[in-house]
DNA sequence: AGCGTATAGTTGCTTTTTACAACTATAAGG
DNA sequence: CCTTATAGTTGTAAAAAGCAACTATACGCT
């Protein structure tokens, strides 16, 4: 079982070079340095490999948290980020490589006592990519795969990561059943027992194959490639691709529907 | 038409006092400035009356975009605030004197050009509530309720103001699809007739009698009032009382149910 | 070739849910 | 005791989903 080497250490404030002459200059530092709170920017990065659920880890090099286990990330960078989504896409391409995955902000999560150094906030996001597109590039830190039970890993996370990792996962589910994101886990081709499977996989339960289709294609929202299949044994399948026409649900039943 | 007296000043930078003497100091302080982008909630709060959605906005006092209407909010106080959830909950007691109406983080909206200031980052929250439960404080600014047309208001808003009220009706409209939030814009007691009212008013289409009340009962959130009922014209309606047993939905179908 | 098996995809019937319209119920006021 | 106004119910048709059996197309084996 993996752990951390280095849990909270509260109280300990990271200020690792201090100018310790003027008393006023550290007041005024400080000021400065407290009146906002530390922003980063961390990711989810959910993947299906091996018939379940991987999300993307890496392991902490420094204080606090060392040697455990946390959602990628990092701080926000005025400088070089415009915006806060910029930020989550370049720090998915360090990670992963991958330039156009599913990219959609989860939640912020901000309080005085998340990290030992004092008052953070963090945007969460929450990327949906196909296996076989990633490469993964580890550049800074030890980066892995870890397969996802429920709604939690096998061993504990640095942070509040646990807490939200479960509530990444609780909004891929229900994303599942209105949304079509489920087709950005697949390659940009795959056939409809491929998509079914990653529904099964994530919702954790059978679905019937003929209901299944009817509703994916209703919806209208794949492309069939005409003469391509995919083989394996018996018989192949038919290959598709999303198109994606803004926002549509495969369910046809909403609350707007009782209009007269 | 309502506008701003002060549309945006980019490149201005507010830095009001400054110790100008040493420059080492003004390095080192602007680095500590300018490493976080400055941090602020705000709030998307909405009730319904006189038959339309209305959201509370208040006058700006201060550059920039002095005089021009905006969203509620402003920067979060490491010092108070114990994390985000509780600086919104405090905004909101500042501005309604409600405590306890319906609170929900919507979106994390930063960027470099939001605020001719600079980079800023403002996690917005959107709540809704009862018309009759409000006093509007207006503490420090001219406050108001300002009815919403189609996504909008008739006038320009300060920053991405417009945007962030935009994505909020999209979120209350979604929302009302699948969850029983539309019952905090009520007061505690209501009848079926008002809580259909609310719903026609923010999906703006009419919807069908019989099916709005066998979705609303069958989904068992409410609880019948015995013996009391609301008069007015014609036959005195039945009341009720929300009753929440964690999220549960109107709405039998979804993609778990095809299921065997 | 012909059979077994494995997966893909379709069809038809049943059950559940919704839409729609007509109906009944209960109040107020002349 | 009408009319009007709103609340609430019921019955039936249409739509959607559940479910199981069926056909289709590949492979590999004898």
């Amino acid at each position: 079982m993996i752990g951390c080497d280095d849990p909270a250490e509260p109280g300990k404030v990271g200020l690792t070079t201090a100018a310790s002459d003027e008393a006023e200059f550290l007041r005024r530092y400080d000021a400065a340095r407290y009146e906002k709170p530390s922003f980063t920017v961390d990711l989810v990065i959910f993947t299906v490999r091996d018939e379940h659920l991987h999300v993307l880890l890496v392991k902490r090099a420094e204080h606090p948290f060392k040697g455990c286990w946390a959602l990628p990330g990092g701080f926000l960078d005025p400088r070089r980020d415009a915006s806060v989504d910029a930020c989550a896409a370049r720090k998915l391409i360090q990670e992963t490589g991958v330039r156009t995955p599913y990219l959609e902000q989860l939640k912020t999560y901000g309080s005085r006592d998340r990290d030992p150094r004092g008052w953070t906030a963090t945007t969460v996001y929450f990327a949906l990519m196909a296996s076989e597109s990633v490469r993964l590039l580890g550049n800074q830190a030890e980066a892995s795969w870890v397969g996802v039970r429920g709604d939690q890993v096998d061993f504990e996370l640095a942070f509040d990561h646990a807490q939200i990792l479960a509530d990444a996962v609780d909004r891929l589910r229900s994303k599942l059943e209105y949304t079509h994101i489920a087709v950005h886990l697949l390659p940009e081709e795959f056939t409809l027992p491929e998509l079914q499977r990653i529904y099964e996989i994530i919702l954790q339960q059978p679905l019937d194959k003929s209901s299944f289709r009817r509703r994916v294609i209703q919806a209208d929202m794949l492309e069939e490639l005409t003469g391509k299949q995919r083989d394996g044994f018996g018989r192949p399948a038919q290959l598709y691709r999303f198109r994606d026409y803004g926002r549509r649900t495969f369910f046809p039943r909403s609350i707007s529907r009782h209009a007269r």
